[in-house]
DNA sequence: TTGAAAGCGCTAACAA
DNA sequence: TTGTTAGCGCTTTCAA
């Protein structure tokens, strides 16, 4: 091995293996068209000069960089950092690799990754679009799939998201199996599309469980434990529910601090079913039961569709990926922790 | 704008403005020397077409992509997101990107990802390397940045890790303070450097101290909740320490749950100090009390250097950043919770 | 099966 | 201040 290995080019094989450089390029994309003769020493040459060909200027030439971006609002949320774990782990094994960016849910940020993706050349990118950021997106010519239940709003892109609607019947099966009857809610931020989806979905199986629906227990928070744990607090004191059912793990886990400060036992008292699914609600005494969203699976099916779409393939679908209940012990037990999936759903 | 915008060269804005595209290229670039009235006359095509200067014609010619490579175990670990979102902060100050790769600690992988890197030539890498499989490493010739307890085993790379030595320290101060006294010793995986100077840290101050350090008492257990809660019960069997000292919040908070299980109070009979600072030790109940370590400020200044290196600086040093110590409810409590911040180190 | 030659879109001498 | 020219390292016709 060289030292300068790096700075090694095509023609420099093609001298060494004493072919010329096409030929040395051909052995190197695999091509059929080539002697034996010729490719053995080629690849020798390679070997020994520990040559590395320039994607660069092979992207260059060809038009493909092998990368596609990923635009997230944040990858040190569990979350986000599961979805670019399954992005990653589906582009490594087609060979191809991901730019990351954090929009942190900033319009203008939004804006000016795209850019730099664009001029990038990334073969494509997945996104998770925020507010209004992304007139850009429709304009920009990268192939692109969408990320997230924000992802709605441009019909025309491919997309896929969790299916919040199964994952919350999900749940409410399990508590009619434990005859929990009907929980009161608890939201976060009334501007997203996830909340209404949530509180609508319980209503309409609520209905059709017979439960009394008009009389359902709805407290709002903020997305956080703090949140939680004053919109559970609110909640107690207009008398004690059976049961709670969050629309996210961080109210959960706040609900449960707010059930213990009163005094209260969970599930004994008061039983806490959670949604989402972060390792955070692993740790806590007892641990959350919570429906948990497939996100390293989001990442990973949005690569596969963008690869799909990056091909040439027209008609790429809205896919919608099921949650699964994760067992712990918030909720009266039946057989200890385990997990249950529901169905996909696939659309176009 | 045309919707063709991605295929424009600096020929058709050459064309399109009435001037040669050396001039064209040297507007684009922020060169001085172009007179006020071609420059209006780029910029205005440049706008009129939506043109975007392909980065990959520019990177083959320049021998810089703006793209720096990270690898590191796993992004789906919250320690390693934050060191992430560190650099991609920094990253975009300079308007570069950053291409994360994960090793999940294999040493094949490792390897096969050092291999991409230096095929998309990208203008350096940060790298937190596994036992073995960087031999590659010091061989490529990309400027290089580890990160990592790991990385001291190539002196000769710049380095940037988090002082785990004056991170003990502050805990046993404030061990010290409540008057705790010495404590017992929750430790992982015997094989990683990192417990070597934890213990070691310990027993430097504990003699320091007075403590009679040839008593103290260490229970190894696995690097997870499950591994600190059998710990922990192991330990209890010993007696119960009035303080235990955990290398990791994880352990930590399998304690925790060891210390209720055995209907023992926390903080009140055996007080927990962990060390990490992984956002799920804040919703335990009570919040552990542990040393953070500089997670997000060690992605953005391996980053720094890293740019330093790519820019011809000879000798980046090594550093060692600072841990803290955020209070929460697992200590006797001084006056609510705050944080302490060490004194950072950098040496050449 | 091979090689020569023409670019991919841009930058950087060099000359004007 | 500008334009001309020669590549960066590779792929890809086209002929041989």
């Amino acid at each position: 091995m060289t030292d300068n290995a790096a700075s090694l080019t095509i023609i420099d094989i093609a001298r060494l293996s004493g072919v010329s450089k096409s030929t040395v390029s051909r052995v190197l994309s695999g091509a059929e068209n080539v002697s034996e003769e010729a490719r053995r020493k080629v690849t020798e040459a390679v070997e020994a000069s520990g040559f590395r060909r320039n994607e660069l200027a092979r992207s260059l030439r060809s038009g493909r960089t092998g990368m596609v971006g990923l635009l997230i609002p944040d990858i040190a949320n569990p979350f986000w950092a599961e979805v670019a774990r399954g992005a990653q782990d589906a582009a490594t094994e087609e060979m191809a690799s991901v730019l990351i960016f954090n929009s942190d849910w900033d319009p203008e940020r939004e804006r000016r990754h795209l850019m730099a993706l664009t001029q990038s050349r990334v073969d494509g990118a997945i996104v998770n679009p925020v507010q209004n950021g992304l007139d850009e997106l429709s304009r920009s010519q990268v192939p692109l799939v969408l990320i997230g239940s924000s992802a709605e709003r441009f019909p025309e892109l491919p997309s896929v998201g969790s299916d919040i609607t199964q994952g919350v019947q999900l749940g409410l099966e399990r508590l009619v199996q434990a005859d929990l009857g009907m929980p009161a809610l608890l939201v976060g931020d009334p501007h997203r599309t996830a909340r209404e989806r949530f509180v609508g979905a319980v209503r309409e199986f609520g209905a059709a469980q017979g439960w009394p629906v008009e009389g359902l227990r709805l407290q709002d928070g903020h997305y956080t434990i703090e949140g939680g744990r004053d919109a559970m607090k609110r909640l107690l004191q207009g008398g004690v529910p059976r049961v709670v059912f969050a629309a996210n793990d961080m109210m959960a886990l706040g609900a449960l601090h707010a059930v213990r400060e009163a005094g209260l036992n969970c599930p004994e008292d008061v039983a806490i079913l959670g949604f989402d699914g972060t390792p955070a609600a692993e740790v806590s005494m007892p641990g959350l039961t919570t429906i948990m969203k497939p996100s390293r699976d989001i990442g990973r099916r949005a690569f596969e569709l963008l690869s799909r779409k990056i091909a040439g393939d027209e008609d790429v679908p809205h896919m919608s990926l099921p949650c699964s209940l994760v067992e712990r012990g918030t909720l009266p037990t039946r057989e200890g922790p385990r997990v249950v999936r529901g169905e996909g759903r696939t659309a176009t």
